[in-house]
DNA sequence: AAAGTATTTAGATATTTGTCTAAATATATA
DNA sequence: TATATATTTAGACAAATATCTAAATACTTT
């Protein structure tokens, strides 16, 4: 899990999942809704693939990047778990 | 969500949501579960404190954390609505 | 009041992280 | 084949982070 909330710990890669949520888009189009430079938003890209968040396709000179949320089963389990804790005594 | 990503993001500040789950206990007794220093855990706990996910209490010259889970339900819906997503066209 | 215990604050340091520019790689097109 | 486009890799740098030791603060007990 420590890769997966390491990813999650930037709003920048928080809003490249967010756009995925709609549609598959290239590097390119991910980079063109940030002020960030585009070897930096590869930088979180990679990031966001090495927790497994997202998967890249390639299609000729572009690759297409999209969401991929079954990583974060283990997680939302975690969360859950620490949720039915004890009550106050 | 940044404060409550950011706390989440070290495996011992997650370590003691898990050992505060079961109990409440002081900040010596946190710090006796790892082998770091005490000045560390006591900011490990601040930084938990931050993000909501524990609340303190004093009592005498003790110190007593417990583990608040209910800040967690903005990030649980947020991770929620990036499951149900498109599918692949 | 003095000494002991619990915890935090302060300050230092090594590592990690987010960002940049420049260069490299790979594909497409004229 | 030469040029343009898409993306990544490399290397640098400033800021953030996790850790430590030493000192400060606050409470308790003798």
């Amino acid at each position: 899990m420590n890769n997966l909330f390491k990813a999650l710990n930037d709003s920048t890669r928080r809003e490249i999942l967010e756009i995925l949520k709609d549609k598959d888009l290239t590097a390119g189009e991910i980079a063109d809704q940030f002020n960030i430079s585009k070897p930096s938003i590869s930088h979180h890209l990679d990031l966001l693939r090495q927790a497994g968040l997202v998967v890249s396709v390639k299609d000729g000179q572009y690759i297409y990047y999209s969401l991929n949320t079954t990583v974060m089963d283990e997680m939302l389990k975690w969360i859950i778990s620490l949720q039915s804790h004890k009550n106050k005594s």
